[in-house]
DNA sequence: CGGCATCCTTCTGGATACTG
DNA sequence: CAGTATCCAGAAGGATGCCG
């Protein structure tokens, strides 16, 4: 690849992690990519160690980017539910990536003890 | 898919980003995927806005978790390259996903405005 | 050139309590 | 339930200088 062609995708890169920065935010896309569906408690247990103050700021972060939608039933109490915005499902490839090497590096790691 | 294997992949995601946390990693390892051999002062270059401290202790991290090499050249002044381990060059699908994402956020970007 | 050491500021994020 | 508010410790990270 020519020098130019590299710095575009370098910067690329640097611009999808603009969006999914922080310790959290790719984790909790997964977890509302793969239910599909989410309720915020849910979000809460399936990102492990995470605070719910964090949790609502990320998923804030991520609704302001048009990753993802918030709903509120009129329950009582309150329901609130996540979901990916279409755009927000075309970071499925991404995620399902980095599930993959997920679990290979799980094997790796464990191997190496 | 079943509630067991959604909290498994979301794990894997998790265990992922465990090795490609910080603000930088992924772009650092971008800049050295895309040249496939590349200096300090590259990278430093490459990834606009990281200080020397940040890469020189984010690269150490890098190499601790066996995705990258360094090398020492014994020339005058002394010359570093870093490279990716065949088993960093596992990440190249998602980066270039990641790429490829960028690429297609920034013209959502754009189109906003 | 490729760092490391030091200082110092900013940001991150946990714990806890409270609210509609 | 789904947050918000406050407090506060510790980590992140920039600037600068030094060194082989």
């Amino acid at each position: 690849m020519d020098n130019k062609g590299c710095h575009i995708k370098i910067k690329a890169v640097h611009d999808a992690m603009d969006v999914l920065n922080g310790k959290w935010k790719i984790s909790i896309i997964s977890s509302i990519c793969y239910y599909s569906i989410r309720r915020f408690s849910d979000i809460l247990q399936d990102v492990g160690g995470i605070s719910n103050k964090m949790l609502s700021k990320e998923l804030k972060e991520l609704e302001m980017n048009r990753l993802i939608t918030r709903t509120v039933l009129d329950t009582q109490p309150v329901t609130v539910q996540y979901q990916l915005t279409e755009y927000g499902r075309t970071l499925q490839t991404i995620i399902n990536n980095l599930s993959d090497w997920g679990i290979e590096h799980r094997k790796v790691i464990i191997g190496d003890r």
